[in-house]
RNA sequence: CGGAGUGUAGCUCAGCCUGGUAGAGCACUGCCUUCGGGAGGCAGGGGUCGGAGGUUCGAAUCCUCUCACUCCGACCA
């Protein structure tokens, strides 16, 4: 491709409104544009990309037998109404009414398109196990899209469904598409870590999530430091601490702390330490207006695991000031367990504190010496926090170390929540009607594309894992215009590497070479050869790697070779 | 949804408080010079100042309403 064919627009300055670095340098290499919230354009820089992500989740599924199909974007409310999710999916769901005001919606997932397919498709358990997957737009209504194509409204997805006679059969396909993902991402140039999403205390389906590592992500992932346990931190049942409660043995008294409401601020007033205070939290309850949720002060609420409590609504909603006032008579920097004549749910580790601090209920005042089963009552235990660094792994072996991921794929075991619901039924070897199994795999491609800049980047911009560069090889030509030499040398060598099979973007546009490095640096490209009128006297052109730090010299008769080399290297 | 903030040229922003002919840098067009790390000069094109209403002789600026966008959202308990 000659850039002065192609739309390549660069910005020197960062849109205002981008907040992560994928978004901003997006923006800034002109590879997308906005058109709405968490609405985007991709312009052809971007979307040379969106398509070789795109091309190898395709190969890769198809390797794995997968049969590509593509269903409508915009589906039937009957559907939806069938499996229950019409009214439960809520305002995610994006809803249209046609001119004969008929109901439809914006796919957000295809579970139950793909399921009326399979009930009229499928008869008779020869016909499975089937995998159909497809690569489609996706609209969700997110409350507040953000970071541009990584937290996007409407999105590129390749979700697949596999229908089988029975559990064993989906267990196999389900291991295949765990095979076939780890391959994919293996492709990409990706690091990623795949995860459990599942767990015991949360219940619900088998599922793995995949997620590609990068200090900005959003999801908070732990493994365990001596075994392949890996899980996503809101899944993890934290272990209840060994050992027998201490006994109480300190007086219950009641201090003045006037003007400290965080656990921070608090325990340099008293000259105590996180772990010996408890925090307390209201939330609103199914019966009761409002539940109090009590964890030790150096830990955080799992939403998730709160969300569980039937107790507690759904979704989660922290009181508001008014209503803790009307519960406890304080404001929520003096929120303590005791004489509060509302529900307790309380965090294992917390239950385990022997005369520890909380709040008195009273605005500026706190306790000290308290213990449960003489000041308070012996609390309701439940799993209510985030694990943290170092706490012990579920699975018994080692400790916990916390990592960020972007979430970009996620396989499950969906069972037979939309056959049964659904009626999708075919005849067994004994000639009796059963319910499908079924599974489903998703991957975010378009998240992928953010998720790689995440990953790979510098002050001068992106970094293309070799795969799924927008071009593989810049050539930049210095002084083309004033030197026939450097003409000559930079068209030969075009042609050369074009037929070489390479991609290949030759920077024609006779600007300054300040102007060229800079771009090719902010788009990324992995490599370059710069032509210019001092190596050709020596028959030698300079080549750099993205990554590399200087240059090196390259005999021209040498270059295609070596250029196939380092792309395939890479 | 709640809270906060921002809407002025394609992008980044100034001007608004204290009303009086709409600005800068980048980008874009033409010419000249320059040419190995985002050059310089000259000359240009481009804005119903988000929208509606109001106050005023006069509104980007003051008031009311509205729309859009951005950020934050309960771990201060």
């Amino acid at each position: 491709m000659r850039l002065s064919r192609f739309p390549l627009s660069t910005l020197k300055e960062t849109p205002a409104d981008a907040e992560v670095v994928s978004h901003q340098l997006m923006l800034r290499a002109g590879m997308i544009r906005k058109q709405a919230a968490g609405v985007y354009s991709w312009l052809p820089l971007g979307l040379r990309v969106l398509r070789k992500v795109e091309a190898i989740v395709r190969e890769e599924m198809n390797r794995a037998g997968a049969l590509e199909l593509l269903m409508p974007a915009v589906q039937p409310a009957e559907l939806w109404q069938e499996s229950g999710r019409w009214e439960e999916y809520g305002p995610e769901l994006l809803r249209l009414t046609d001119r004969h005001q008929r109901e439809f919606c914006f796919g957000p997932t295809h579970e139950e398109v793909i399921t009326d397919i399979a009930r009229r498709e499928l008869r008779s358990y020869k016909q499975l196990p089937v995998n159909y997957y497809q690569i489609q737009t996706k609209f969700r209504d997110e409350i507040r899209p953000r970071f541009g194509i990584m937290r996007a409204r409407e999105f590129l997805m390749k979700d697949a469904y596999s229908f089988h006679i029975d559990q064993a059969s989906l267990e196999s396909t389900y291991q295949l598409m765990y095979d076939t993902y780890t391959r994919i991402f293996t492709r990409l140039g990706l690091k990623f870590r795949a995860v459990r999403a599942d767990s015991g205390a949360i219940g619900g389906s088998i599922s793995q999530e995949f997620h590609v590592l990068a200090d900005s992500g959003e999801d908070a992932i732990a493994f365990s430091t001596a075994s392949d346990y890996a899980a996503n931190v809101e899944a993890i049942v934290a272990a209840a601490p060994a050992g027998e409660r201490p006994s109480p043995s300190a007086e219950l008294q009641t201090v003045d702390t006037p003007g400290q409401h965080s656990i921070a601020e608090l325990c340099t007033f008293l000259q105590t330490e996180p772990e010996h205070c408890l925090k307390t939290l209201l939330v609103e309850g199914t019966d009761a207006p409002v539940v109090a949720l009590i964890l030790r002060g150096d830990h955080e609420l799992n939403a998730i695991k709160a969300e569980n409590l039937p107790a507690v609504a759904s979704p989660l909603t922290f009181a508001s000031d008014r209503r803790i006032r009307d519960a406890a008579g304080c404001s929520a920097g003096s929120l303590g367990p005791v004489d509060l004549d509302i529900p307790l749910y309380v965090d294992h580790a917390a239950s385990q504190l022997a005369n520890f601090v909380c709040g008195a209920n009273t605005d500026d005042q706190h306790l000290t010496g308290v213990n449960w089963g003489r000041d308070v009552a012996e609390p309701e235990i439940a799993d209510l926090r985030n694990v943290v660094d170092g706490d012990a792994s579920p699975d018994g072996e080692g400790v916990l170390k916390i990592a960020r991921g972007i979430e970009v794929g996620h396989i499950f075991q969906l069972g037979k929540k939309y056959s049964e619901s659904m009626q999708a039924k075919v005849l067994n070897e004994q000639g009796r009607e059963v319910d499908m199994t079924m599974g489903c795999y998703g991957i975010g491609v378009s998240r992928i594309v953010a998720a790689a800049i995440e990953q790979n980047h510098d002050g001068h911009g992106m970094i293309w894992p070799q795969p799924i560069a927008p071009f593989q090889v810049a050539i930049i030509p210095i002084n083309m215009k004033k030197s026939q030499r450097v003409r000559e040398a930079t068209e030969a060598l075009y042609a050369e590497l074009t037929n070489a099979g390479l991609d290949v973007l030759l920077d024609d546009r006779e600007a300054r070479p300040g102007v060229m490095f800079a771009d090719m640096e902010l788009v990324g490209i992995p490599h370059r050869v710069v032509v210019g009128e001092k190596n050709l006297d020596r028959d030698m052109l300079e080549y750099k790697a993205r990554r590399d730090t200087g240059s090196r010299d390259v005999p021209r008769s040498d270059i295609a070779n070596f250029l196939k080399e380092q792309v395939q290297a890479s």
